[in-house]
DNA sequence: ACATTATTTCCATAATTCTGGAAATATAGA
DNA sequence: TCTATATTTCCAGAATTATGGAAATAATGT
């Protein structure tokens, strides 16, 4: 019996398993909160709009993405929660107490925390 | 055309898209790098032993696990590297600019500096 | 050589996911 | 209301992945 956490953040690696979906979701992480419409996605990354929806509807099922309607536009954007917690969950534990393993991991950190 | 990064980082991706594969992972996170053998990863999270077989060289393809022989045994060991890679992946340029996005990821990244 | 333990490989079925075309829905402007 | 734009839904075939039983391979000890 697979714990709830383990389970949701399958999901959301299942989400991001694939080329199109990846590309989006960093897009979105690069774009920042205020998001982008589905159209401007689908020309950035040359996706035919049918299967963007599609991989949309995945991400957002997993909680990564969230949507909101401007005029005709739906404007997609990152859930950087989501993806906060999915990060710390892989994390989790994972020096170990040894240094040696954990200083990479901080080093991204301080990167991360570059603004 | 994918950048070589994004295809590695959707099979790393896709090979933690699995209940069992992303227990079997987390499991040699914590155990650290001197690992564990197969038998004792198949009986520690009730897997059959073929199945593991198969968890295991989907993981080793990625990158994420190593092997070694030992005896009769196989022993398994995380890659830190292959995972600081991977996170470095999904983190970047994510913030963006924006320190409020910023401060959750320094804050795990302490916490795994923890030692 | 034989028996035992450890792990992998082979195989076939089942299940899931991906893809793109066509039609449908929603909003805005003339 | 009519037209254009934006996005989603429906659908079906194609492709990929997951599962477990049985046999095969590898190493150890007798």
């Amino acid at each position: 019996m697979p714990t709830a956490k383990l389970t949701k953040s399958v999901e959301a690696l299942s989400a991001l398993a694939h080329e199109s979906r990846l590309a989006i979701f960093r897009l979105l992480v690069r774009t920042g909160p205020e998001g982008m419409a589905a159209g401007d996605i689908a020309r950035k990354l040359d996706i035919l709009p049918n299967t963007l929806s599609a991989s949309l509807t995945v991400l957002g099922n997993a909680g990564l993405v969230a949507s909101r309607r401007d005029g005709r536009s739906i404007i997609y954007s990152a859930d950087y929660a989501r993806m906060t917690g999915l990060l710390e969950f892989l994390m989790e534990d994972c020096c170990n107490g040894d240094a040696a393993i954990c200083a990479p991991l901080a080093a991204i950190a301080n990167k991360a925390a570059c603004c």
